[in-house]
Parts: structure tokens; C-alpha cells; sequence
DNA sequence: TTGTGTTTTACGACCTCC
DNA sequence: GGAGGTCGTAAAACACAA
């Protein structure tokens, strides 16, 4: 159901600085291709769009290790599940979508497919999927906003697992990358920005609290931490902006 | 069952850049 | 001025202990 909670079992992952450049992840580093063999679909095929890391090549070692536990978000390893989702069917229904996003998600049938045959030793704990029978998952995920009637959709396994394969290759996406993954999961570019925007500061939480760990064992056996230190790796607006030209030049959403 | 803590969406304020 | 960035926060959704 959390997706972080699977994700957060490595995550020495997010070792690294918040912004990374030059990074080097390629997609077979945390995407294994038996269980993803269409997910280069997403892109277009020999074409480069937007100087994504896929093609590139941006993320560090630190998120080298193929995502293995990925199949978790659709390994109905808890049999309220397999009530649910007789074998083969998938662990998410595109009737659970608007008409926008059935579509795209019939295309993605495979992956899920292939995601269901992964089961996770940690869904014993969690069962990702008992809130996908519950009512409100019939919402759609583009109908509400927290303006208008203060309520908030709770996005699909499916949209997050993609939406954090997407954040694998790259923390900050691209307009073309946002369109696409807007139309593919059913949801609004802005719920795409969104996303990353949150998805960021849930790193960057997470990487704090690390160095704080990291600081107190340090000042336990050694000296302080350096002054700053946390807050070196707190990217500033500028900072963040400067990366962005430069890395991703005038491909980077705007 | 309920209380509590955590995580996940979504937004507003404010900032920088083009 | 508009876009997207961070930061802080609200509130729903969720997990889990008592």
C-alpha cells in the first residue's frame, strides 16, 4: 500500500545528495527487465525526448540496485486479495478509471500482468491492495480537489509505482514526460508536479533525518557534524533552478 | 474499537528564472 | 506574468498498539 514503506527497506537508495548531477541510473538498475519488459514503452523508442536519464544516464550508484521488491505493490500475497483478483486478472482494474485513463491503462496490462506474478515477503504485513476495494477507489483520481470538497484521492499501486519509476530515473521531470505520464495513468499534469514536488520533500526529509542519525553516532564517537551540513544538502530555489539549466536545458518542466 | 502516529495528496505562500 | 521550485501545512488514508 505504501509504496515508500517497500521502497524505504533500501533506503540507502537516497544516500545521495538531493539534487544529483550527472547521475547515472540506468533504468536496469532498479527496474529489472523480466518484470518490466515493456516499460521502455513509455518512451519513445530511439528517440531521446527531453535528454531523459534513461537514455542519458543521471543517477549514482546509490541507486544502482534493481528494484526487486517492486513487485510487491502487485503481489497479492495476502488471500483477501486473491478474492479479489482471480490469477491473471489484474491487481488493478481499469474500470476503476475514468474513461480517460482506461485506455492507458489496458495498454499497461502486461506490466501488470507480469507484477503479479512477484510475490513480496513484506505484503504479509501490508496488504497494498485492501483500500483498492474500498469504495472511494471509484473515484477518480482527476475529479477532486482539496479546494472544492476538501477531499483527496488516493492514487492507484499502479500510478505510484510508475510515478516512482519515473522519479528513479529522474527527481525533476520534463514537460513532455509529465504529459506522457499524465495520459498514461489517468491523472492531470498537475497532479504529476505535484507528485514530484511532494515526492522531493519526502526525500529530502527522509535524507535529513539520515544525516541527523548520522551526525549524533558521529558526535558520539568523534566530533560534531560540521555546522551546515544538513543544510548543504537543502537545495535552494536557485540551487535547484541552476541544476535544472544546466543538466536538463531547457527541457525541464516550466 | 479506538486512539495515536505516519504517510499520502493537495494547496497556499513565497521565491527564482525566463 | 507565468511557470515550476521549496517549504509548511491541512486533511484523508492508513497501520498498529492497547
Amino acid at each position: 500500500m505504501y509504496v515508500s514503506y517497500l521502497l524505504d527497506k533500501d533506503m540507502s537508495m537516497y544516500s545521495g545528495p538531493v539534487r544529483h548531477s550527472g547521475i547515472n541510473l540506468g533504468a536496469q538498475n532498479f527496474v529489472s527487465p523480466p518484470q518490466y519488459p515493456d516499460y521502455a514503452g513509455y518512451h519513445v523508442p530511439g528517440v531521446n525526448l527531453d535528454n531523459h536519464p534513461q537514455s542519458s544516464g543521471s543517477w549514482p550508484s546509490p541507486y544502482g540496485p534493481s528494484r526487486e521488491d517492486w513487485g510487491a505493490y502487485a503481489a497479492p500475497a495476502n488471500p483477501v486479495h486473491a478474492l479479489n483478483t482471480s490469477p491473471g486478472t489484474l491487481p488493478y482494474n481499469p474500470a476503476d478509471y475514468n474513461s480517460v485513463q482506461t485506455s492507458a491503462a489496458a495498454s499497461m496490462q502486461p506490466l501488470n500482468n507480469n507484477l503479479l506474478e512477484q510475490p513480496s515477503p513484506n505484503s504479509q504485513r501490508r496488504n497494498p491492495y485492501q483500500w483498492m476495494r474500498k469504495p472511494n477507489q471509484q473515484l477518480s483520481a482527476t475529479d477532486k480537489t482539496r479546494t472544492k470538497d476538501k477531499y483527496r484521492v488516493v492514487y492507484t499501486d499502479h500510478q505510484r509505482l510508475e510515478l516512482e519509476k519515473e522519479f528513479h530515473y529522474s527527481r525533476y521531470i520534463t514537460i513532455r514526460r509529465k504529459a506522457e505520464l499524465a495520459v498514461n495513468l489517468g491523472l492531470s499534469e498537475r497532479q504529476v508536479k505535484i507528485w514530484f514536488q511532494n515526492r522531493r520533500a519526502k526525500e529530502r526529509k527522509l535524507t535529513k533525518k539520515k544525516l541527523q542519525q548520522q551526525s549524533q553516532q558521529g558526535s558520539a564517537q568523534l566530533s560534531p557534524a560540521p555546522p551546515g551540513t544538513a543544510a548543504s544538502l537543502s537545495v535552494t530555489n536557485g540551487g535547484i533552478l541552476a541544476a535544472n539549466s544546466g543538466v536538463l536545458p531547457g527541457t525541464v518542466s516550466q
